[in-house]
DNA sequence: CGCATTTGACCAGCGC
DNA sequence: GCGCTGGTCAAATGCG
């Protein structure tokens, strides 16, 4: 429970080379970040079918990191930090900051720094001040933390605020997509074309949160092309396409699982080709009154695959990955658990069928 | 009036 | 070859 992690499907023969276990180590204050911008992070992120490993131990308080925490950041391809108000106030961000550093530093790996709602100037005195109070008889040990902070504080240059900071991230995830897929771990071949299941937590139905919009899977826009009632489930599958008139191909498809109502299962084909969001219409399926008692799906999309290739039964195994902490000190919602899982030619699991019952709850 | 959805028809792949 | 499923299309429908 210390930690969440995701894999797009590992590949099921254990002896995958070395490589990376992970491609992304997120390293973030649970404190700060907790509220979606680290769960959109993950999610995206997920989506595009790359590992992630969410540093969670902040649930842990007072224990020593774990050494399974710094074997998952040396065997994180990339390390991506979210600075936050006070993410150097914790101690523990900043013990692992430092073994971040080290792995950039000793094994090359590449830091990607995120500014959430920080001055990328941000030196956080006060948090050191602090530290220096708790630490006198460690001085050194503080000294090293504000070094690794500079370090990777410098990594980026510009000033980014949270807005643009989305767009960075945006423009991250593109990159780490790319690499991700060319140069491989174990999982990048498939990654590249397979089609990518992802589960995420589910939308609260639709309850009029402040809120504004709610984890929209991706930050595109897509448009319906089509509804249909599948077989198995209780719940229909919306299908959707790239709201980019052309050239972009991506298409998803979304559902809920039928056993699970707060889940939702998306799907989709392509990549997009445009990095970034042409605007925000996240809202997918949602706009108008839906007549009839259901009320399936909401926002998100799903993709599907094209045609040819139907692969007549193949519904997600259940098994869903996230390893949660049941309380969180953060409260509110904490992580954001998703699953992603690829399906090439592995497609074998899966099954049975068992309808449900019934189908409302929320709305 | 234009546009995003909705919904049922249409069609292709697969299993039997 | 028939029927079942799933995926797309497209005309009809509302909304904004
Ligand atoms: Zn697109």
């Amino acid at each position: 429970m210390a930690s969440t992690s995701v894999q797009g499907i590992t590949s099921s023969s254990s002896s995958s080379p070395p490589l990376y276990m992970y491609d992304v180590f997120l390293s973030f204050r649970g404190k700060d970040t907790r509220n979606n911008f680290t769960s959109h992070l993950y999610s995206n992120l997920a989506q595009r079918g790359i590992d992630v490993y969410m540093d969670d131990r902040e649930l842990e308080r007072g224990k020593t990191i774990e050494p399974a925490l710094w074997k998952a950041i040396e065997e994180s391809r990339f390390s991506v930090i979210i600075f936050s108000r006070d993410y150097a106030s914790s101690p523990w961000c900043l013990d692992e900051l430092v073994k971040i550093v080290q792995c950039m530093k000793e094994m090359g790996h590449t830091v990607l720094p995120v500014f959430y709602d920080v001055d990328p100037s941000e030196t956080y005195e006060k948090a050191f001040v602090e530290h220096e109070q708790n630490f006198k008889e460690n001085l050194e040990k503080v000294q090293i933390w504000k070094d690794c902070l500079s370090t990777v504080t410098n990594l980026s240059g510009g000033d980014i605020r949270k807005r643009e900071n989305e767009e960075k991230v945006q423009r991250w995830m593109d990159i780490l997509s790319e690499v991700e897929i060319s140069s491989g771990s174990r999982s990048a071949e498939r990654k590249s074309q397979a089609k990518k299941v992802v589960c995420i937590p589910a939308p609260a139905a639709a309850n009029s949160r402040s809120s504004g919009e709610v984890v929209p899977s991706d930050l595109w826009a897509w448009k319906k092309y089509g509804q249909k009632h599948i077989k198995g489930s209780p719940y229909p599958r919306g299908y959707y396409r790239c709201s980019s008139t052309k050239g972009c191909l991506a298409k998803k498809h979304v559902e809920r699982s039928r056993n699970d109502p707060n889940m939702l299962v998306i799907t989709y084909n392509s990549e997009h080709n445009h990095p970034w969001p042409t605007q925000r219409n996240a809202l997918a399926g949602s706009t108008r009154s839906q007549p009839t008692k259901s009320n399936a799906a909401s926002k998100s999309s799903t993709g599907a695959q094209a045609r040819k290739t139907a692969n007549t039964k193949e519904d997600q195994k259940e098994s869903s990955n996230d390893t949660l902490s049941p309380t969180d000190i953060i409260g509110g919602s904490s992580t954001a658990s998703a699953s992603v899982k690829e399906e090439s030619d592995d497609i074998e699991k899966q099954m049975e069928m068992d309808d449900n019952e019934f189908s409302e709850g929320f709305s």
